[in-house]
RNA sequence: GCGUCCUUAGCUCAGUGGUAGAGCGUUUGCAUGACACGCAAAAGGUCGGAGGUUCGAUCCCUCCAGGACGCACCA
């Protein structure tokens, strides 16, 4: 079967085929290795094993895949991994290793909401227009999308990951783990709600991590005011309405008449206060006057110092970086609108000292989209990554971050590149609490439960019963902005598309009942739910809205302006109509009945502003302002869970958390919990697994967070080695940006040149934690490196003549007797290269071992070994007086005479280069898969190449 | 402020206690029965600076200079 080659490789008509082969085959998944057989099995081979085949063992060797972002496609960064993954995965299964790759995808949580939100810009709408239900719907479809496009993508890129174990983090199983370790964390106290200042972002309307914001350095005026007897600095004008403190370092001496606790009545912005004085250490002497006033909800030391010292702590600012009624004449104003303004205020009072221009501060900000994070104080969920865990627990005295520093220090985790082992410790050392949770939609919703009447907190609740509040779609009267009250009309025809979108959000809800108003709005909008769940509805007129009298009917601006005092107090009543106190009797009575008829059902009621709002009023026992206050019902939906009652206050009705995880916290716990989920026995072989593989960027976020949730969940480290690649620069050195302009596609790129080129073009020069650069010129060298191998591959295999081989019963150790010493030395050779190259794969020297088979194939095999043979070969070639031989004649008998010792060196020959392209082709088989793999085939179609033995 | 890394050929980077390496680029030859995506050659470097350890340093140590990056609550 000597076939012709063509003289070029043409990868784009091999490359699918061959990775469809090797999916067929099964032998991504490890327990389908021909080697990876049980220990019976084994034994039994063993008996009648020769000594030419090499020893087979089911070493496990697991790689976890960093799961990619379901929120696009793969960039060059994915490329990097899938390359060094794959190259590690292949080489440890021609080694005869177990080897699993596991892949997965990531919902990537909050900066997948930002990618969608961008979506929904370009639309003219954003993440907070749509109901969260809506929304999360909407983002499932868009990150499934995602995830098939990545799917693909990995294939090409030749990723031999066992697509049969592949997760998802939002999968229910993972999420079932993820709130099993919530729990514990829980229990044993290193998961607690507390109230702290956390980093919140005014665009995107959630806290963030300390990971999750950046620094940047902004010039920006540094004020001086006249404080009382004192100068204070500040870079923030516009926190300092609520600063009743003024501090100054104990040891002092320009204030050293003043004591801590002396009160002084002085002039300020609005008017003149009652300032304290306080002594405190954490004022530093040299900075600015020596003397600050603090704002402890809106910065990290003031906040710090106010809760050790018990002061008062006062919101300036409120989420969306407006200021507050504490600021008089200037609340409603965005901060840098107010600041000049204040500024201006306290210079025309004269309390103005002077200005520094020149001051240059560092200012957080959002990682995503740059906003200023405004501090605030929130209660969070908190992972206590400092708390000891007592005795008894799963490690004495041992912090999360405390079992992590000595996973490394002991040397249970290495890490390549070895000094990122002191940036994880440094990291480790100085770790504060995390926060985990992230006031979004996309995520996994963290499993806690807050009591309705009390707010107590509860964890690991199981809720026997849903009862939903649903307000009515829209009449036209809602839109026209009328007062509506018991009139009846029925829905416009954006209230049914409403309703028809609302109806969506119950499906897989298993709603028994629907309680309906009587009214028309209401019941056609029951009617569209049941349309969808299949449930029974009961209609009850005591559900109705208020009764608004004389004002029903009635433009809302101009009942307001008549009866707004009648209509927005307690038992105001409108001419013919109901008061608030009348609703709430009635349909708190309803409600009552209800819930003690149905318990344990999941139930709807639908019905209107005013008797959700009463009803909620009742249950959270809410005065009249809070009431008012609450937009309960206005749009989507309320859940309330039922469950058994409160230890507090007795009530039995919670209302879930509405906050989601960050989604490091899930994807911490990735290594455990897809094995966990994973295939019978998958935890116990292949954890702790062998190398994590990923980018250096990530070493906080997600690296040190799996080690610490991996030791607490399994009491064992994760992976024994971390390797960190580095970024890929373009060649000049600059980070690659859409902007820049300089961006290479590396699927582009594969399908102009071939994966393999692109993949060699990612190891070569790739050392660990150094940034690599990667051009299209390097990219186009390896290229013509396959074309390279392939013409090796046609040299040697068009000297293959089957029948002069058949006659001589050629085998290459059956040709022993006739080799010379040169060639043997050229077969030692290559085994010794091969072997080097396999030893810098096992040392993570990923780049010296391409360049060790590119340098070794190139110029010595093809360049000096075949140039060496290319005499001895001649016999084996026809001699045609045509110029163009054809493969028919190449494989007919030699017409002219040569003796047979010069045929026999002509074989010896043949075999020689056959052998050695055989090793070169195994060396080179991780970096250039597809390639080898379509060589291999044209020399012995039976076996893979994928499991060839090393 | 704390921490990490880098500085070697024109460019991008390997590397070693004993005479300096690759790829790309450059120059000069080659249509040579696998390959011009190729072959054969060549030019090109006081290994950032200063000191130290050593018989000997590009490599180990110290300091300095330049560059990149990470972490950090200075109002």
């Amino acid at each position: 079967m000597s076939q012709e080659l063509d003289p070029r490789y043409d990868h784009n008509a091999i490359e699918d085929s061959i990775y469809k082969k090797w999916e067929k085959s099964g032998f991504f998944n490890p327990d389908n290795l021909p080697f990876g057989k049980s220990k019976e099995q084994r034994a039994k081979s063993k008996a009648k094993k020769s000594k030419k085949q090499p020893a087979i063992s089911s070493t496990p060797f697991a790689i976890i895949m960093p799961p990619p972002n379901a929120n696009g496609s793969l960039h060059l960064g994915h490329a990097v991994f899938v390359t060094l993954q794959d190259l590690m995965i292949r080489y440890a299964r021609m080694k005869g290793k177990k080897a699993l790759w596991l892949p997965g995808a990531d919902h990537a949580g909050f900066e997948t909401q930002v990618v969608f939100n961008k979506k929904l810009e370009k639309e003219g709408k954003n993440w907070f227009t749509m109901d969260r239900e809506a929304l999360y719907r909407a983002i499932w479809e868009f990150t499934q999308e995602n995830k098939k496009i990545m799917e693909g993508q990995l294939r090409k890129l030749g990723a031999s990951c066992d697509w049969s174990r592949e997760k998802f983090t939002l999968d229910p199983d993972i999420v079932k783990i993820v709130y099993n370790t919530f729990e514990r964390l829980y229990k044993d106290g290193l998961v607690v709600r507390d109230e702290a200042l956390v980093n919140w972002c005014p665009k995107h309307q959630t806290s963030l991590s300390d990971l999750e914001i950046k620094d940047e350095e902004r010039a920006e005026p540094f004020y001086y005011f006249y404080y009382g007897p004192f100068t204070i600095g500040t870079s923030r004008p516009e926190t300092k309405f609520g600063d009743k403190y003024v501090v100054m370092h104990p040891d002092d001496p320009r204030y050293k008449e003043y004591k801590d606790g002396e009160q002084l009545h002085l002039e300020w912005i609005n008017g003149p206060i009652t300032a304290t004085i306080l002594k405190d250490n954490a004022v530093d002497m040299d900075f600015g006057s020596g003397v600050m006033t603090i704002t402890p909800w809106h910065d990290p030391v003031d906040f710090e110092m106010a809760s050790r010292r018990g002061l008062d702590k006062e919101q300036v600012i409120d989420e969306y970086g407006k200021l507050l009624p504490i600021a008089g004449e200037f609340t409603g104003m965005k901060i840098t609108e107010a600041r000049l303004k204040i500024v201006e205020k306290l210079r025309s009072k004269g309390l103005l000292a002077r200005i520094d221009e020149n001051y240059k501060h560092v200012v957080r900000t959002c990682y995503k989209c740059n906003t200023t994070i405004e501090p605030q104080i929130k209660k969070q969920w908190f992972v206590r990554v400092n708390k000891e865990v007592g005795s008894g627990k799963w490690e004495a005295n041992k912090s999360l971050a405390g079992m992590a520093i000595e996973a490394a220090k002991s040397g249970k985790i290495k890490f390549f590149p070895a000094h990122a082992k002191k940036i994880y410790l440094h990291w480790l050392l100085n770790i504060r609490d995390w926060n985990i949770s992230r006031q979004i939609v996309w995520g996994i919703r963290i499993p806690a439960w807050f009591c309705a009447t009390c707010s107590e907190p509860k964890v690991n609740i199981t809720p026997h019963a849903k009862w939903f509040f649903v307000r009515h779609a829209s009449t036209d009267w809602n839109e026209d902005v009328r007062s509506i009250g018991q009139a009846d009309p029925p829905l416009s025809e954006q209230g049914r598309a409403e309703a028809k979108r609302m109806a969506e959000n119950f499906k897989g809800n298993n709603v028994d009942l629907i309680i309906t108003s009587d009214l028309k709005r209401a019941r056609q909008t029951a009617e569209m739910i049941a349309e969808v769940t299949g449930a029974e509805i009961i209609v009850d007129r005591k559900l109705r809205e208020r009764h608004l009298g004389i004002t029903q009917g009635m433009p809302k601006t101009e009942r307001n302006k008549l009866y707004g005092d009648l209509l927005y107090s307690y038992d105001g009543t409108p001419p013919g109509g109901e008061s608030f106190k009348d609703v709430e009797e009635r349909v708190w009575t309803s409600f009552k009945q209800y819930r003690a008829l149905y318990r344990k059902k999941n139930v709807v009621i639908i019905t209107h502003g005013g008797p959700i709002r009463m009803i909620l009023k009742q249950i959270k026992q809410w005065d009249m302002t809070q009431m008012l206050a609450n937009e309960a019902g206005a749009s989507g939906v309320i859940q309330l869970d039922v469950a058994d009652p409160c230890k507090t206050c007795k009530s039995d009705l919670f209302e879930q958390d509405p906050d989601v995880f960050d989604t490091w916290f899930s994807s911490g716990q990735w290594p455990f919990a897809t094995l966990m989920t994973g295939k019978k026995k998958d935890l116990s072989t292949f954890y702790p697994t062998n190398v994590m593989e990923t980018g250096h960027d990530i070493l906080f976020f997600w690296v040190a967070r799996m080690i610490m949730l991996g030791l607490y969940r399994m009491k064992e480290v994760p992976f024994h080695t971390v390797y960190l690649h580095g970024l890929v620069r373009d060649k000049d050195r600059q980070k690659m940006s859409k902007s820049k302009g300089n961006v290479i596609d590396p699927l582009g790129m594969a399908s102009e040149y071939g994966t393999d080129a692109v993949r060699m073009a990612l190891t070569v020069g790739n050392m660990p934690g150094q940034d690599s650069t990667i051009s299209e010129d390097k990219i186009r060298g390896y290229r013509n490196f396959a074309t390279k191998v392939w013409n090796i591959a046609r040299f040697v295999l068009m000297h293959r003549n089957e029948t002069e081989s058949s006659k001589f019963k050629v085998q290459i150790s059956k040709l022993r007797p006739a080799l010379t010493a040169t060639d043997k030395k050229f077969l030692k050779e290559a085994k010794r290269i091969k072997a080097e190259v396999g030893r810098h794969i096992e040392k993570f020297e990923f780049h010296l071992a391409a360049e060790k088979a590119y340098h070794y194939i190139w110029h010595t095999f093809a360049d000096k070994i075949i140039e060496h043979y290319k005499p001895a070969l001649k016999v084996l070639m026809p001699i045609s007086p045509s110029p163009e031989p054809t493969a028919s004649q190449a494989s007919s008998p030699t017409p002219i005479k040569v003796s047979a010792r010069a045929l026999q060196k002509g074989i010896v020959a043949q075999h020689v280069l056959q052998s050695i392209l055989e090793d070169s082709l195994t060396m080179l088989h991780p970096f250039m898969p597809f390639l080898t793999e379509a060589i291999h085939e044209k020399i012995a179609s039976e076996e893979l190449l994928i499991v060839k033995q090393w």
